[in-house]
DNA sequence: ACCTTGTATCGACGGATGTCGATACAAGGG
DNA sequence: CCCTTGTATCGACATCCGTCGATACAAGGT
């Protein structure tokens, strides 16, 4: 399994610049499952966007049209995707996004070449 | 549905800037729908790889143990994510990566704060 | 102790998704 | 033309996934 931590600019091999083994592939894949959900993005950008960069689920319960239940299986999806961390702090549980791992997507993501140009022209 | 094209560095607000509205957390969602699969992401990182960054569907089919209906399936996800871009050569259909599409993603995930420290970062 | 509030787990259900074989479509060669 | 090769579509199936209500667990106040 890939490791999370190391996130920086040229931490991880772009997966454009060779073939992903089978086995780093179905492990990418299962972090990008944790992000191919609405409602999962929002929480993310949710939690990332309030001051201190944490939340309780008390917060983050009131802006969807999902119930608390649904809520609290979304945020185990991320926090098991690594993307989330959590805490109990008395009576509530807070959660925070976890950069190195966001970051080591992105990087992994990033095309090297050219950003803005079409596809296809002369090469 | 968000724009495809104006990847750049730092085109778009990282989603850890501020919250995702519902329909551009719907529409990111759909995209990384595309990449949460590991055939996909082998396929997408394949097809990067090769040499002059195409590949027809015949260098495609081999390294995998799905059939070729399948792959076709997964080019054709891939493709309507703009994620790819293919075009019909005589017999052979060829795909290649849309760079744009994939550091506009890359730039949306990357959560400013905790990088690897480019020169002159003061936090 | 009890009750209240915050959060997580459970079981169930409907819809989405990955896979296949069969088959249709596209292009070129005999 | 027909046949061969390359690719896409179709229909069917099993599994996965998001959602809910009900309920359990956690912590603090009275």
């Amino acid at each position: 399994m890939l490791p999370v931590f190391p996130a920086a600019d040229g931490c991880c091999t772009p997966m454009a610049r060779e073939p992903l083994g089978e086995a780093d592939a179905a492990a990418l894949a299962r972090t990008f499952k944790a992000l191919a959900d609405p409602v999962r993005l929002r929480l993310l950008s949710l939690i990332a966007s309030f001051e201190g960069g944490q939340a309780c689920v008390c917060d983050l319960t009131g802006p969807f049209d999902v119930s608390q239940p649904t809520i609290s299986h979304h945020l185990k999806v991320l926090r098991e995707a690594g993307l989330v961390g959590s805490e109990r702090r008395g009576t509530w549980v807070y959660y925070w996004v976890v950069p190195a791992a966001m970051n080591r997507l992105a990087s992994l993501l990033q095309v090297p070449g050219q950003v803005s140009a079409p596809p296809g022209s002369g090469t």
